[in-house]
DNA sequence: GCCAACGTTGGC
DNA sequence: GCCAACGTTGGC
């Protein structure tokens, strides 16, 4: 059992978008970095757990709890002429991107990338490292530990104050 | 829109 | 294999 964060801008696939798609699966298609597919086909199981990122949006952060539901398997766009994923190089018999599918299970509040940030037990997590652009890394299970006890606690103090 | 950082491409 | 040029990511 892995961890990972993966990332997508809400305008392509929003957290909303997964949780209303049948099953609340999603093909996670789109990724060409060599680094990030190589984690899709030679680390993902299914069942792993996914933190949703939103990113290219006013608020960049986590917004869900996920899984992966699938192995990894070509992804259909790479020979699609008309795709914005079209990769000319590749060809079914010789495919170059994979993609998995990914289950939402959940949205959760909103934790955004400043707060994960300002975290010093969170340090080490590679989204965060400089120059970190990779839309798919892997989450240390203590941060992802971490992470969850963040995702079920109020933003701010003040927040814990205002309760009734 | 800007810009830092990174990945990819292709000439040599 | 080197490296300049270019394209992309993604926060701000």
């Amino acid at each position: 059992m892995r961890y990972w964060l993966m990332k997508s801008e809400p305008e392509e696939v929003s957290i909303d978008d997964a949780l209303a798609a049948p099953d609340s699966t999603v093909a996670w298609t789109g990724v060409r970095n060599y680094q990030a597919r190589n984690f899709m086909r030679d680390a993902m199981h299914v069942g792993d757990g996914v933190l949703f990122y939103h990113s290219g949006c006013a608020v960049p952060g986590i917004v869900g709890l996920a899984e992966v539901a699938s192995t990894a398997y070509p992804d259909p766009t790479q020979f699609d002429p008309a795709s914005h994923y079209h990769d000319p190089k590749a060809t079914p018999e010789t495919p170059r991107w994979q993609m998995v599918d990914i289950r939402a299970l959940r949205k959760t509040r909103v934790l955004p990338l400043a707060e994960l940030r300002a975290d010093p037990e969170l340090a080490g997590l590679m989204i965060l490292q400089r120059g970190s652009r990779l839309s798919i890394t892997p989450v240390e299970a203590a941060d992802w530990r971490h992470i969850l006890r963040l995702l079920d606690r109020p933003a701010t103090a003040a927040d814990t104050r205002s309760k009734p």
